[in-house]
DNA sequence: TAAATAAATTAAACCGGTTTTATTTTACGC
DNA sequence: GCGTAAAATAAAACCGGTTTAATTTATTTA
């Protein structure tokens, strides 16, 4: 059988309180005692239960967080900063894959506290979460109550610097190839787009639908390729929808960024190691990580009156993907 | 306060035990009185705590996972296989990624059973498993020691596979890009690549070191290039770094499959969207997560006198990537 | 209908920690 | 050396479930 706190006590001649108190840091123990407790648990290779503890103290130590998928480089980015961040402050990371069996994870209060990064069925999280009364932050998530703790990136922003920048280098025929209307993200990517165009005064060259994915690309260009126009330059709505486009123009004999230019957004870590290297826009995943480990620990300490509000600005990589149009 | 067990029995006229024997599904119940207890739970809006229960019962019904990365479609299947599964076993599945910080999830006996998904510091994993006496699996692992459960996929078979058929098609000048050596799996393709050549009585055109990532096929291609000459096909021992090949090679103008006929190993969803679509070899992902849970289930109800060794065969799968050489 | 047996329920102990309260030990000032 | 405050320890109750043993209730059989 393991050996439990009374082991540990009675080999070492104490009282189990005595060795609770070393288990939680207390100053009450004498620095004589405190030693002897820790030689002892080396010595029977105790560990505390996680069971016990969390049973007792109310609290498990874990934050739960839930995603849709794992296969995106910037969920990883943000999730690496979260699990190394909340481990420093002595709380551990459990990750779930969004799917309708899930959500038992929270409701047996596995977890203290939960962390959705756009997760497919927020809404019905949010509700469970409320009414578990266990505390969420929302990081890039589509309908943030005012109520709720969130994280955002400020794609408006992030999509003007990427639609000035194709009109600074003196492009007028862009096309852009938005995400999701599902997302929040996507609608406000092509908002300002939009905008920015309109302040040129530009009409866009087109505005297609897409999903973020690498085929949404391949449709696009395929489209614009057998109509046999192309647009100068293209702002895709994610880097996987850029690699689409690029890959499409290239396997047709169309050079990028020659003939045609192409913008990302996200900054995945394929868009560096894609040749051509993609021209993006950064979102901050190692910010957004911090952040979201900052104000989950505040909520649990009850240091965090009003639910929090972060806007994150992201940033213009510029790589080579994008250049002049052909005629200038 | 939320209602605990004993809420629920005295506003049902019962006993805890009764509501505990509701809760657990035991025929001992009078069929009236479980309705009655089943109401009065969705009165109370009541959940049982995972922590008191683990503690009563010494099982979690948590299965935790461990993995170097997240950005990876091939594991985002297996993981859902095995999210899946759990779930309709009443398990569920903790996911981690690997750092020197994350052992402690299983040190605090948090879970009742690991998945080691080539996880980064196996070996260290593994001994401590071992010593906290806690079952595990070891998928696709460097060093599967004969006392323990793994899942592999037959790497080996898979590199005859791909390298036959660059030779049906008639190739002689063929390449192999490896993977980290570090992995078993990096090893096996390498030999399988160099035993159908042996057996087809031809040498490597080149075996170069890789990555497992775009940049290990940019290199190779940019040096193949840069020398002036170039092999007719190329087995690169992942899709990333058959992906990146593909990249250099059309960047330079060099045409996929007419000049280059390139095939990779996984089938990563990437791989079906790509341009040219890729030529790979399939690893039966969904195999992997289901062989992985049933053996899991069984070791954890002692099913299982002995270690399970399974071994998975890879598919061929050809797309568009692959071509009969230029010149026949 | 009574006795024998099976089924359902209850009370109490337990899982392994933490926390509160009461008590003992130590340290200090005079 | 004594009284008192502070520090350390001990005993017991608790967190919220499960499980065992004992008891009551329902059902079957003679």
């Amino acid at each position: 059988m393991k050996a439990s706190i009374y082991d540990v006590a009675k080999r070492a001649g104490l009282s189990v309180v005595t060795v609770s108190r070393v288990l939680n840091n207390e100053s009450t123990v004498r620095e004589k005692n405190r030693l002897k407790v820790l030689e002892v648990m080396r010595e029977l290779d105790y560990h505390p239960k996680a069971a016990a503890r969390s049973l007792a103290k109310g609290k498990t130590n874990l934050i739960g967080m839930m995603l849709s998928t794992l296969d995106d480089s910037f969920f990883d980015a943000v999730i690496k900063e979260i699990s190394d961040r909340l481990a420093a402050k002595g709380y551990y990371l459990t990750l779930s894959v969004d799917s309708d069996l899930s959500p038992m994870l929270f409701q047996e209060d596995r977890v203290d506290g939960v962390i959705l990064l756009s997760p497919i069925n927020e809404i019905a999280h949010m509700r469970e979460l409320d009414k578990r009364k266990i505390p969420y932050i929302l990081i890039d998530h589509q309908h943030p109550a005012p109520s709720v703790s969130s994280i955002v990136v400020d794609n408006y922003a992030g999509s003007v610097m990427a639609a000035n920048h194709l009109l600074a280098l003196g492009h007028k025929d862009i096309a852009h190839i938005t995400g999701p209307p599902l997302f929040l993200s996507s609608r406000e990517r092509e908002r300002g787009f939009r905008h920015a165009m309109r302040e040129a005064g530009l009409a866009p060259f087109a505005v297609v639908p897409g999903e973020f994915q690498i085929a949404s690309g391949l449709e696009a260009a395929d489209r614009w390729l057998a109509a046999g126009r192309l647009p100068t330059a293209v702002f895709a709505a994610d880097d996987y929808t850029a690699i689409g486009v690029i890959t499409a123009l290239q396997a047709a004999g169309v050079r990028v960024p020659r003939d045609v230019s192409v913008i990302g957004f996200d900054d995945q870590v394929i868009a560096s190691q894609y040749r051509p290297a993609l021209t993006t826009i950064r979102q901050p995943a190692e910010h957004i990580g911090r952040q979201a480990v900052d104000i989950m620990l505040a909520t649990l300490q009850g240091e965090l009156p009003t639910p929090a509000k972060v806007e994150l600005k992201p940033e213009l990589v510029v790589r080579a993907s994008t250049a002049k149009p052909r005629g200038e």
